[in-house]
RNA sequence: GGGCCUAUAGCUUAAUGGAUAGAGUGCAGGGCUCCGGACCCUGAUGUGAGGGUUCGAUUCCCUCUAGGCCCGCCA
């Protein structure tokens, strides 16, 4: 968890007590939990260690629990500075030891937050190194489809946690841009284009059939008119750069109206063509893990646990798609990366356990490779699964869900669940709930805020940290009640939740958070009025408003959903 | 046949092995002459089935049921 130094000096605090008074057992610090309070009822940090030295000593907990509450009051009572932010300790049964903040550090809290504003939930502790995140990737054949909008919004939030967190990171698409289904993208171009010249062609049996074909080819400029009337070597090499190129403008535009960029775009033809692949398997040929068997090449993947070794050149002499993907991720890891992640569709699954060996092989360490399974997005309508195929030319774009729904429903309606669990989006519930989806919700506490200071000004109270020193500050935000402090309770947590959600892979933590924060911050709304007759509460219940704001729009920020001011 | 993912309220879902399983939506009621009602309050409905490990299981293990996906010298 956090690394700030409250909460290494409680962590540190805390394993000093155990050592002391708990000299006989070996406690390491990983074995020791200090974690976010799950209700504010139970403190602010909790730790459920008591649990494991009672058991390690066969003893009560309640015994233990009481034993070692008394060794950290000892221990905090040396220590000024955490004397200074906790308010108290308790054990609670059935073996929870609690630790409450204080309200002096609460009152920093808020400071720090309108101080710190944009920034405040980020860190250094990436430290500048280099990750890179690759999704979507999606073959260049057709539109964005959903599933790929899924991914899209994951990987882009994963890349906005990660450089909050000071990593160095690159967002990458990988283009398919070589093998049959380019071929078939191609002539099923080719066959559009000569029937728009009015000849009578037949399209493929296994053609693209969707209407984006005809416009692609509708694109073809005038001199080219009627250099390919025949399906040949120089054709098929027109209409798949032709081809690439158009799908990629297309895909770039999908991905730009759902608000994601990519800092590289890399080809597998350009990995072909340089010679890297052959040099990344001339590699493995030299440390001796690949091998010749029924006139083709293999790799030794079942050395780093694949279940059987795989072909990388083929007996023709070309290569399988993991030859490529092998000095894909060889160049990745030239290119200085240290950490890769990858997300990838669930029908790639059986493949992880193959690029894994690939890497091992290639002398890098498995763990640096880390491949998330975003489960499928299946469409529905009314109910009805919508089918969604390429190929027939029959499905509903990225695009489409865009337009209908709009970017932030869209957005969050990809990231709020787990990636593990299958999503169904039901185009015509997410049209009748976008009215009141949960977006909106969290999206109105900030604007209720925004509205708020200009009323606030327009009562000629002004509020900001130029106009009041921190002291000053602090002072008036004494005038905060309980109810208050423990929206800012909520606050001080914003930093660990965004550590939490890099660990986990997560980005849903944070809406489930911001949900919470928001739910807390309307319901105090409603009961007290923040503008009142006593200037000093005034400008408390500001201060603390405003620092609700700036985490709100630092979470939805990450999440790549906007915050606007009026709705 | 082998493997991966999933199963929580009518629906969509949350919970690093911990405390009373938390929300939204829907349903039944109620709340601004007021800083924004895209809001708030009250109520009912619950972990697919069966075993196991553990002080403690929605979470880990096994079996079963149901759904999705994969198992090529395709990409």
């Amino acid at each position: 968890m956090g690394k700030d130094e409250f909460y290494t000096n409680l962590k540190s605090c805390l394993e000093r007590a155990i050592r002391i008074h708990f000299p006989p057992i070996e406690i390491t610090s990983s074995d020791i939990e200090l974690s976010i309070s799950r209700e504010i009822i139970y403190g602010d940090f909790s730790t459920n260690i008591v649990f494991k030295i009672a058991s390690l000593l066969k003893k009560d907990p309640a015994e233990i629990g009481e034993r070692l509450k008394r060794s950290i009051d000892d221990e905090i009572g040396k220590d000024v500075f955490l004397k200074e932010n906790l308010k108290k300790v308790e054990f609670k049964a059935p073996g929870f030891i609690n630790f409450f903040l204080s309200q002096e550090y609460l009152y920093k809290t808020v400071v720090r937050i309108i101080s710190e504003g944009d920034s405040f939930g980020g860190a250094d502790s990436g430290k500048g190194t280099a990750v890179q995140i690759e999704f979507v990737s999606a073959n260049p054949t057709g539109p964005l489809s959903i599933a790929h909008g899924r991914q899209a919004a994951i990987g882009d939030a994963l890349a906005n946690i990660f450089s909050f967190l000071g990593y160095e990171v690159n967002k990458e698409y990988y283009v398919n841009d070589e093998g049959i289904q380019i071929d078939n993208l191609a002539k099923s171009i080719w066959v559009r284009y000569r029937q728009l010249s009015g000849e009578d062609v037949e399209l493929p049996a296994d053609g693209y059939k969707g209407d984006y074909i005809i416009e692609v080819a509708r694109k073809i400029p005038a001199p080219i008119k009627d250099k390919h009337s025949d399906w040949n070597i120089q054709a098929r090499e027109f209409f798949v750069k032709f081809g690439c190129d158009e799908m990629l403008k297309i895909i770039k535009d999908d991905l730009e109206k759902f608000g994601v960029r990519f800092d590289t775009w890399v080809s597998q033809s350009s990995l072909t063509k340089s010679g890297k692949v052959k040099e990344a398997i001339a590699f493995l040929k030299k440390r001796d893990f690949i091998y010749e068997k029924d006139s083709a090449l293999w790799l030794r993947s079942t050395l780093f646990g694949d279940d059987k070794d795989r072909v990388v050149v083929k007996s023709d002499g070309s290569f399988t798609y993991i030859a490529s993907d092998i000095a894909y991720h060889k160049d990745k890891y030239e290119r200085g990366f240290k950490t890769l992640i990858n997300l990838w569709g669930p029908d790639h699954h059986g493949y992880i356990s193959r690029l894994k060996a690939a890497v091992n092989a290639l002398g890098y360490k498995q763990e640096t490779l880390k491949i998330l399974i975003v489960q499928l997005a299946t469409l529905y309508r009314d109910g009805k699964i919508v089918p969604m195929s390429t190929r027939a030319g029959s499905f509903i774009a990225l695009k489409e869900i865009i337009d209908e729904v709009g970017k932030d429903v869209a957005r969050f309606f990809f990231l709020n669940r787990g990636l593990d669990s299958h999503l169904e989006f039901d185009l015509s519930l997410a049209k009748k709930e976008s009215a009141e989806n949960p977006v909106y919700y969290i999206q109105y506490a900030n604007a209720r805020i925004s509205s708020l200071r200009e009323y606030a000004k327009d009562s000629g109270i002004v509020m900001t940290l130029d106009s009041l020193s921190p002291e000053a500050a602090k002072a008036v935000l004494k005038n905060l009640w309980e109810e208050e402090l423990v929206i800012v309770r909520m606050l001080q947590q914003f930093p660990y939740i965004i550590i939490e959600s890099s660990q986990n892979l997560e980005p849903n933590t944070i809406i489930v958070y911001l949900q919470t924060l928001a739910k807390s911050f309307h319901q105090y709304y409603a009961k007290y009025r923040i503008i009142g007759s006593v200037p000093d509460i005034s400008k408390a219940r500001i201060l603390m408003a405003m620092a609700v704001a700036a985490v709100i729009k630092n979470g939805l920020r990450l999440l790549g959903v906007s915050f606007p001011d009026k709705m």
